[in-house]
RNA sequence: GAUCUGGUAGCUCAGUUGGCAGAGCAUCUCCCUUUUAAGGAGAGGGUCCUGGGUUCGAGCCCCAGCCAGAUCACCA
């Protein structure tokens, strides 16, 4: 554990002065809270008593008076504490030292009080009552906001936000403001789906074969089975396998788990929703998403366009549709359609693209698509007709049997959705997953594996489906304009912390020959470690400073004792 | 994985050719009864990311490492 800040110290200290004076600083009881800061102020009323909690986050004293402000969930208040108010008789401890001294800036009090409005027209509580709920024994990270509202002393380091989110929501307003509108945008999808009497269900996570996507997974062991498990990296085969168990829609929020790069828009495990329809084609599930998004983004911000960057990003339906074979032709006047995986790989390698032998012609569409094409589309755009060999688990297309009824759609770059007429031929699907073994042979470490049980479940008959997935926190990020994924997700994916340092190799060295005597003198000890001047004085001072020796001065000499 | 930038007080940051470790806020003490950006006066507070090296002397220069961010690469 690091040693204790001064500031830590001086909030212990406090905290043994209030259990002295009884007053227990983690008290049991619940407070009954009747207002929040937000209710407050919208209905106040002069002389209103109310009864509040919060953490306290600023004060201003002057003497037997203080301007403090309360932090609860909705914001904050202005509270003040005038000690003839607090303390009517003759004791005016509670003031004078249990607010003005034993109280931090971070700790969570109750306060019962009566509304009144300052001289300058502020709303604010007059104390009658404060109780100690939680005392806070490290200080926050506090920012201060200036008249013009610009902000000092931020805490902005992106390092200690995420490893410490607790601390960044309770300082960075807008911090939170990013996760109720994640949780709104949760809600406005499960409106919308339950409005059309889709249902929403669970699957598993810890899966015998990890399916539904083209990724590396994590692998886990269960002990009793004595089998390997993968986590989930998608979970498109087990909602197929409920259509196929007869329900007309399914969805599902699931935690994928991916084990790849880590960058500002990928994280190990992130959030997805895939929902599948029966009877539905993937022309309908164009117009769903367009719908869906729409409604999403008026949800979330109010209104249809939001703003990413320096990009108004319209979400009002309808999206246009674009085929990739379209799409390529427009960005390098290139035409796929008929040409060889020869043919491909030879255009793809003369506009500069990193592929390799390894790759089958729908690998190399995607490369080109992806290298010269994505980035282009701003406005939410629906890319349609993906090229089958991409694309193993979704059905051909009925005008071109190269290609599939798949779309992605597209924003700012990016892809935030992917959806299918399902394939539900089984003996179709059996040979493209098959296909994939062959792929995985040449060397895709991210091929497919054949999923014998899923197979099974098609033979006994799906429906025609359309299945579409969405990422839900890049689709967030879009939403909030935050260009990191570590900034929409609670705790981000980070390398452990490093732990504080034990002693080094030179303070074992000092420590090991003082400890038999205990005290020593300085010198005399220099001269049995035999350390160079700088490691020497570097050993001991790193001892000193761990309060595990003390130096001492004498008349003659410098006495080194262990503490 | 590569390149670049950064890591100094609780927080945000300065730090000169390499010469006693700095500021504001926060903290502590005293004064101040309707303030609001941070009232006034005083005080304390440091593993300068870690480990080596060069030097009479390193926050600063050199080497290695850790952590983070950005840009790539990989990847949906």
């Amino acid at each position: 554990m690091n040693p204790l800040s001064e500031q830590e110290i001086i909030r212990r200290e406090k905290l043994g002065k209030l259990r002295e004076m009884g007053i227990d600083p983690y008290p049991a009881a619940l407070y009954p809270v009747d207002n929040t800061s937000t209710s407050i102020k919208a209905d106040f009323k002069e002389g209103k008593q109310v009864n509040v909690a919060g953490r306290l986050m600023s004060r201003r004293i002057a003497g037997a008076a203080s301007f403090a402000e309360l932090q609860d969930s909705e914001g904050r208040i202005q509270v003040y504490f005038n000690r003839d108010e607090i303390c009517p008789g003759d004791d005016k401890s509670q003031y004078n030292d249990v607010y003005k001294k034993l109280l931090d800036i971070g700790d969570i009090i109750g306060i019962e009080g009566e509304l009144f409005k300052t001289q300058v027209g502020e709303m604010t509580i007059m104390v009658k009552k404060f109780t100690l709920l939680t005392k806070a024994l490290k200080p926050l990270p506090l920012p201060k906001v200036d008249a013009e509202g610009k902000v000092h002393d931020g805490f902005v380091d992106p390092e200690m936000r995420y490893r410490q989110r607790y601390a960044d929501l309770v300082v960075n307003p807008q911090v939170k403001e990013v996760f109720v509108k994640r949780t709104k945008l949760f809600n406005a999808m499960r409106n919308f789906f339950n409005e059309r009497e889709y249902f929403e269900v669970e699957t598993p996570i810890l899966q015998p074969i990890p399916g539904g996507a083209a990724a590396r997974p994590f692998i886990t062991h269960h002990n009793s089975l004595d089998i390997p498990l993968y986590m989930r990296i998608a979970n498109e085969l087990y909602l197929k396998r409920l259509i196929v168990g007869g329900f007309d829609g399914v969805y599902e929020f699931s935690k994928n788990f991916r084990n790849e790069g880590m960058d500002r828009t990928h994280n190990p495990e992130f959030t997805a929703m895939e929902i599948y329809v029966a009877y539905k084609d993937y022309n309908w599930m164009m117009d769903f998403t367009e719908r869906l998004l729409e409604h999403c983004a008026v949800s979330v911000n109010g209104k249809t366009n939001s703003q990413f960057g320096d990009q108004t990003i319209e979400w009002k339906a309808p999206y246009p549709r674009i085929t990739m074979r379209q799409s390529i032709i427009d960005f390098t006047g290139f035409d796929i359609d008929g040409k060889s995986e020869a043919e491909l790989y030879a255009f793809a390698k003369a506009e500069g693209i990193d592929v390799d032998a390894t790759m089958g012609k729908g690998k190399l569409i995607d490369e080109i698509f992806g290298e010269k094409c994505e980035g282009n589309y701003i406005q939410p755009t629906f890319i349609t007709d993906y090229p089958k060999e991409m694309s193993p688990l979704c059905k051909a297309h009925r005008d071109n049997p190269e290609l599939t009824e798949r779309f992605e759609l597209m924003v700012c770059g990016k892809e935030i959705a992917n959806a299918y007429s399902e394939l539900n031929d089984p003996i179709d699907q059996r040979e493209r997953f098959e296909a994939q073994v062959a792929l995985a042979d040449r060397g895709d470490d991210e091929a497919m594996f054949i999923d014998q049980d899923f197979l099974r479940a098609l033979e006994y008959g799906m429906p025609p489906t359309s299945g579409l997935g969405i990422g839900m926190d890049r689709l967030i990020m879009f939403l909030t304009n935050n260009p990191s994924i570590q900034e929409v997700l609670f705790f981000p994916q980070m390398k452990p912390e490093k732990k504080a340092l034990d002693l080094t190799e030179d303070e074992k060295t000092v420590f090991d020959i003082l400890k038999k005597q205990t005290e020593m003198d300085l010198n005399e000890l220099k001269g049995q470690v035999g350390l160079s001047n700088k490691k020497w004085d570097k050993a001991v001072k790193g001892l000193n400073a761990k309060k595990i020796t003390k130096v001492e001065k004498t008349d003659e000499s410098l006495i080194i004792k262990t503490i």
